[in-house]
RNA sequence: GGGAUCAUAGCUCAGCUGGUUCAGAGCAUCUGCCUUACAAGCAGAGGGUCACAGGUUCGAAUCCUGUUGAUCCCACCA
């Protein structure tokens, strides 16, 4: 057989992959004599296209969905998508933008209908790029959060929880985005630092040539200013109070009020008061019973009763007043001020707190059990630090705004009379009826025109994609798929959303999926550059994940992000990751090319094959258990480090360099062939669930005459571990880096074959292991009192002596004598440290027996160690 | 403004309830090698006052206090 040099990716892949799907490895069905294992994504934006973020969590959960079928558990990753309602229906104006058309000249109807064509043509891309990674989904059970089963759900969720009495409307000041044109939950606002204009303007008093100043950033409210407030202890205002002003620019007279609230050292310690425009204001407007002036329409712009620079944009108009009120000699000065201002989660406008009537649920009373459950463990964040902040969170949460003033979403399902009165159900018949018996007006009946936040109906996803009708009929009620794979085990997700989603979905979970949906959460960090910026879009620091797959190999990909991302800690995305990967990738093929093209004989193992296959069984049980126990931590880079380092550095550095013949036409005995296959398959199941694709090529070059596929055979399972043999191997592989260390040190040819001594031979069970790594001549027996050239070799158990080769001069062994006193020297000094331990009276009261135990053994080791250099200083020549 | 987390080799990170064979790994760097699996490789090497200052202790990278610096979350400072 012909094997490339290199391995190639490209040619490997989609061929798997296609395959895997065509024996329908992926699929989950309902066994009862296997116990689910079952993740749902978090589903991306349905005209969302693949970037690093997405690349690093599914590749998490490829890993552990991965892992879990080999291990015999009936794996179910369920796949899907969220049709984010912001930012899907911006897009689908700036489509119809595109084509001449405004959203304003269709109907809801209409425009609904472009937003589904839309998503038919892009929505889901993003899902096929996840296959280029590997990702291990059940595709036949992909969900859409629109779907219309999924929707239903919602509605009989909001309908739930109305009649459970959590759902409130109210005229509320709310986070307003005048791009999106609709409402936002707290969580959906980021506040950026900025520099602001703090502008301070003269309000003069009615009837007086006195003034007040006032400091604002956002002069262009001015005119819907119905107060000024000033802390009633300020002693420059205090006989001002009950007194007013002349507002500028509309010349309205407004009281002068008092509050504690205001903060006398802010600015001129006068606040004006606008109780449409400001969330603090609102609540000031509401105590002292203020009119309410709504300056901003609902796109940004100049409202009518404003009564000035009416139909402007706010932020021309607010520079436009700057530049009149200056002309006009009210303002006294300008200052550049950094201020916190909102921005739009989605669309990036400035947010402004509006007055409107929204939707609400009640959080307090539904999130205690959501925050219990973390509290106690029994939903396990991962890393646990972010148990504070969800804890700190969920004791200070706030009712969620659910209603959004958008046409892409789940319509609320409420309805108004022509009394405004309000009908919580599905259809109109149903509203109808509602208003009849509570003998309320039955005319003009219409729907709420609002949808609801996409959150809302992703808070779900965990109870609704097995079954959607357990929120109506309750679980007791739900289907089987529900009942076997519900509640979920793990969760992997980006801290970002632990509010939006992650404990939403909890508490979801606590209301009609009676307790957790998931078991662990895994949050990923935030994949960045390596300069630490975020990677984004405006930045273009972000590497396109399908031309790095196309450059280096989806698995190389898959472990260059995982080599270097713990739970929880920012992913610097370095390319060099993934050169990183694709070497190991080569080395796996390497490896398995020695193993597949080497000459065969029919000779029996020399001894040196038969303790190399004793060494690295040992080793590779004892990193087995290690990496099944890091994988039990979800301490996912360090399973994989190891994985890495058992592979490159004990299968293939020690290993396979071990069983090589001494001369490549002796061919290696058939049997240890046989072994080393043996032990390559294990290697490659430990291997798969990180480099899926490369695992199965090699699985099944290597048996081409079996049908098994490695993607759903066995994890290797754990046989005894020998710590002796694995201290032999250690120390094994310390003497031979050792003598690697002399050759190196003195430039000898590894051909050259060194001569060696020892003074007994009973320790030397390994020795031809040994000759066969360092390149020795079979070993001598020391001759009692003789002098020795070279180099000692000395570990606790034994001392060995490598020859100086014949042409060296024996300044060297100068050398070696020099370094041997060093270090005589800091091993009398160790000496005497762990004798003053042993000897202090309170280390050998307080310390634990096994640490005692511990330092009497270093003591030993020390002084055989001690004694084995001075022996050889006696006999080294100088 | 409140809270949380963190600071260990050039980079990314391990170091569990304090124990000196505990200062580590991978990458990068340097040196020597194209040795019939692999130069996408092999064999070696160098690199750190564990942010700083105190303290507790027989003993501190690890615990405590303070300082400095970074990050994140929350919050209506006009």
């Amino acid at each position: 057989m012909e094997l490339a040099k290199k391995y190639d990716p490209k040619t490997v892949e989609n061929k798997w992959y296609a395959y895997w799907i065509e024996k329908k490895y992926f699929e989950s069905k309902i066994n009862l004599n296997k116990k689910a294992y079952t993740i749902v994504i978090p589903p991306p934006n349905v005209t969302g296209v693949l970037h690093m973020g997405h690349m690093l969590n599914n590749t998490i959960q490829d890993v552990l969905i991965r892992r879990a079928r080999m291990l015999g558990l009936n794996a179910c990753w369920v796949p899907g998508t969220d049709h984010a309602s912001i930012a899907t229906e911006a897009k689908v104006v700036k489509m119809l933008a595109d084509r001449g058309i405004k959203k304003s000249d269709l109907s809801r109807e209409d425009f609904l209908k472009y937003a589904w064509e839309w998503k038919e043509k892009y929505g889901g891309i993003i899902l096929e790029q996840l296959k280029k990674l590997g990702a291990s989904c059940d595709w036949s059970r992909t969900k859409f959060t629109m779907d219309a089963d999924m929707s239903e759900a919602v509605l009989d969720a909001f309908i739930d929880l109305h009649k459970r009495g959590f759902i409130y409307r109210g005229y509320r000041m709310i986070h307003w985005d005048p791009i999106g044109k609709t409402a936002l939950s707290d969580e959906e606002v980021i506040y950026k630092e900025a520099n602001s204009q703090l502008v301070y303007v003269k309000y003069y008093l009615e009837n007086s040539k006195d003034y007040i100043c006032i400091a604002t950033t956002r002069p262009e409210t001015i005119m819907a200013d119905v107060a000024v407030c000033v802390n009633p202890n300020d002693e420059r205002y205090k006989q001002l109070i009950g007194k007013k002003v002349i507002v500028p620019i509309v010349n309205r007279a407004v009281p002068i009020i008092a509050d504690e609230y205001i903060d006398i050292t802010f600015g001129t310690g006068a606040l004006k008061v606008t109780p449409a425009h400001d969330i603090a204001d609102y609540e000031l407007g509401l105590k002292y019973k203020l009119p309410i002036i709504i300056g901003l329409t609902e796109d940004g712009k100049i409202s009518k009763d404003a009564g000035a620079y009416i139909g402007m944009d706010r932020f021309a108009c607010r520079k436009q007043i700057i530049k009149d009120l200056t002309e006009n000699q009210l303002v006294e000065k300008i200052e550049t001020i950094k201020n916190k201002v909102g921005h739009s989660e989605r669309t990036d406008a400035v947010i402004e707190p509006y007055l409107s009537h929204q939707w609400f649920v009640k959080m307090k009373d539904i999130s205690k059990p959501a925050l219990q459950s973390v509290l106690e463990h029994d939903v396990k964040l991962i890393p646990d630090k972010f148990i504070n902040t969800y804890k700190h969170w969920m004791e200070n949460v706030k009712d969620w705004c659910i209603s959004r003033q958008l046409w892409w979403g789940q319509r609320i399902p409420a309805w108004y009379n022509s009394n405004g009165d309000i009908a919580v159900c599905k259809t109109y018949q149903e509203a109808e009826l509602y208003f009849q018996n509570n003998k309320l007006s039955t005319e003009d009946i219409k729907q709420e025109e609002d949808v609801l936040d996409t959150w809302f109906s992703s808070w779900l996803w965990p109870l609704t994609v097995f079954d959607s009708s357990v929120i109506k009929n309750g679980i007791s009620n739900a289907n089987e798929d529900f009942k076997y794979y519900y509640p979920t085990n793990d969760l992997v997700t980006a801290p970002e959303i632990l509010f939006f989603w992650v404990a939403r979905m909890i508490i979801a979970g606590y209301l009609w999926g009676n307790g957790k949906p998931f078991t662990n959460v895994y949050l990923t960090g935030i994949v960045r550059d390596k300069l630490g910026r975020k990677m984004s879009k405006s930045l273009g620091n972000s590497p396109d994940p399908l031309d790095l797959i196309d450059k280096y190999g989806a698995d190389a990909v898959r472990v260059g992000m995982l080599f270097s991302s713990p739970a929880g800690n920012d992913l610097l995305f370095d390319e060099e990751y993934c050169v990183q990967g694709r070497n190991f990738s080569n080395k796996i093929w390497n490896a398995f090319r020695m193993i597949k093209t080497y000459e065969v004989s029919e000779k029996e193992p020399n001894l040196y094959q038969l303790q190399a296959i004793e060494l690295f069984e040992n080793k590779f049980n004892i990193e087995l258990k290690n990496i099944n126990n890091l994988f039990d931590k979800f301490r996912l880079n360090d399973a994989l480090m190891s994985t890495y380092k058992l592979v490159w550095d004990d299968f293939c550095s020690w290993y396979l360099e071990a069983i090589k013949p001494e001369n490549f036409s002796e061919g290696i005995s058939r049997k240890v062939i046989e072994k080393t296959t043996m032990l390559f398959e294990n290697i490659l199941k430990v291997l798969h669930p990180w480099m899926p694709f490369i695992t199965e090529e090699i699985w099944h070059l290597m048996k081409e005459d079996n049908q098994s596929d490695l993607i759903v055979s066995e994890w290797v399972e754990l046989t005894t571990v020998n710590e002796n043999t694995l201290k032999i191997y250690n120390s094994l592989q310390q003497i031979v880096a050792q003598i690697r260390e002399y050759r190196s040190s003195l430039v000898i040819s590894p051909k050259e074959k060194l001569l060696w001594k020892e003074a007994k031979t009973e320790s030397g069970a390994y020795d031809e292991w040994i000759e066969k790594l360092s390149g020795l001549s079979p070993k001598t027996l020391l001759n009692a009192g003789a002098a020795i050239s070279g180099k000692a070799i000395i570990t606790p158990t034994r001392t060995i002596y490598i020859d100086l080769p014949k042409h060296l001069s024996q300044v060297v062994s100068g050398k070696e004598k020099e370094k041997y006193t060093q270090e005589l020297e800091y091993l009398k000094g160790f000496l005497e440290s762990v004798r003053t331990k042993l000897s202090n009276e309170r280390f050998v009261q307080n310390a634990k027996p096994e640490l005692l135990e511990k330092e009497k053994q270093k003591e030993q080791d020390t002084l055989s160690k001690i004694r084995a250099i001075e022996e050889q200083l006696k006999i080294l020549i100088d």
